[in-house]
DNA sequence: TCGAATTTTCAGTATTTTCTGAAACTTTGA
DNA sequence: TCAAAGTTTCAGAAAATACTGAAAATTCGA
C-alpha cells in the first residue's frame, strides 16, 4: 500500500472495521479510498493504491455496487471502468440504512411474522412466541420510523436532531394544542 | 438441538443472521434462546438446547456479558449461574446502541478526529481531509441525536415514533411560534 | 470477424475464525 | 484443608472466509 499517510490510516480503519461489521477487509478499504478520492479511480488505481490482487478489487467493486454504494462511470477516451461513491454524506447515509433494512431485517421480520402465526405446543413456546411478538412490535416500529425519517429532507432532518431530546417538549407540547382543538395530532395505533 | 421447532427457528435464524453482524453463530443461538425462554438457563441447559460444547457455551456466555446482554443470576440452593436477557426489549435496544456506539463509532470518530488534526500535504489530502470532517460531522450529529433519543422514556419516544414524518411539521410549526414569540427554539450550533 | 484491452470467474491456497476436549482453575461446604 | 461441583482457559482441529493467479469471457474499435 503506498498512500499519504492520513489516507493511509483511514483506509485501514475501514479495512478493519469491515469485519465487526459482516464485510470483508478488502471491501471496507476500497471503500474508504473511493470516498476520499478527488476523482473517480479504475481497478488498476484500487489494485496499485491498496495493494491487493486485480480479481479481488473485482469481487469487492462488485459487492459495493450490489450495496448501491458506488457509482460506475466511464470517463470519455478511455475504456475502463471508474469508481466513485456518491458526494453527499446524507444520501450514501440513506442508502446504507436501506440495504440493511433490506438484508438483515426484513428477513428477521419475515421469520419472526411466520412464527407468531403458528399455534404453540405448549407452554414454552406459547411464552416463545409472546416474546417474539414483543421483539416483532418494536422492530416494526423502529423500522416505520426510519423510513419516515430517510424520507425527510436533509433540512428538517438536520433541524431535528439539533434539536435533540427537545423534540419530546415540543411533541407534549402539540398534543396539548390539540387536544385543545379537539383532535389528536399523533397517529392511532 | 432438541427444541420445539417454533424456537428452534428462531434460534436458528439468529445464528445466521449473527454472521452479518460480526457476532459468531454460537453467540447468536445462545442469545436468541435466551430471549425467547421463560425461565434463566445455566450452561449445561444451555448446551442441552443448542448442541455445541461446553467451553464453547462459557466463551459466548462471556461475550455476552460484556456486550451487557445477558443477566447472570443465582437460583436459591443450586451453585450453577443462570443466565436471561432483561425482559424490556427497549432496554435490550437501548443496550445494543449504547455498546455499537462504544465499540464502533468511538474509535472511528477519533480517528476521524486525529486526521482532521494533521496538516494536509497536497492537494490529495486536503480533499480527503474536507470529506472525513464531512464524515466526522455526521456521524457525531446523529451518535447525539441518538445520545438524545436514547435518555426519551419509552412512553415519549414510542409517540414520537407513532409521530413518524410529522414530527416534520411539527417542527416547522413550532419554530414559527418561537419566530413570532422572538427566540428560536432549536439549539444554535 | 479479429484482436487488443479490460473484466470476471473459478479452483486451489492461505488466512482467519470458530469450536472442541482436556486440563487448570475457582468456589464452596464440610 | 479437602473434595466435589462448577467454570474458564488454551492448544490444536475443523470449518469458514478471503485471496490469488491463470484462464475464460466480454467489450469495442478497426
Amino acid at each position: 500500500m503506498n498512500l499519504p499517510p492520513l489516507i493511509q490510516s483511514f483506509v485501514l480503519h475501514f479495512g478493519e472495521m469491515g469485519s465487526h461489521w459482516g464485510i470483508n477487509r478488502t471491501v471496507g478499504q476500497i471503500y474508504a479510498l473511493l470516498y476520499v478520492s478527488d476523482r473517480p479511480l479504475n481497478a488498476d488505481d484500487i489494485v496499485e493504491a491498496i495493494g491487493c490482487s486485480r480479481s479481488n478489487t473485482s469481487m469487492a467493486l462488485k459487492e459495493l455496487q450490489a450495496w448501491r454504494l458506488v457509482k460506475l462511470q466511464h470517463l470519455p477516451g478511455d475504456r475502463r471502468e471508474y469508481f466513485s461513491t456518491p458526494e453527499d454524506v446524507w444520501a450514501i447515509f440513506k442508502t446504507l440504512a436501506e440495504e440493511r433494512q433490506k438484508r438483515e431485517v426484513e428477513p428477521t421480520l419475515t421469520m419472526l411474522r411466520g412464527a407468531i402465526m403458528e399455534t404453540p405446543a405448549g407452554e414454552a413456546e406459547r411464552h416463545a412466541q409472546a416474546r417474539m411478538n414483543e421483539m416483532y412490535q418494536l422492530i416494526e416500529l423502529v423500522t416505520k420510523w426510519f423510513a419516515d425519517i430517510r424520507d425527510m429532507d436533509v433540512e428538517t432532518l438536520e433541524k431535528l436532531m439539533k434539536l435533540g431530546s427537545q423534540v419530546g417538549k415540543v411533541l407534549q407540547f402539540t398534543q396539548s394544542l390539540g387536544r385543545l382543538a379537539g383532535r389528536d395530532s399523533g397517529k392511532e395505533d
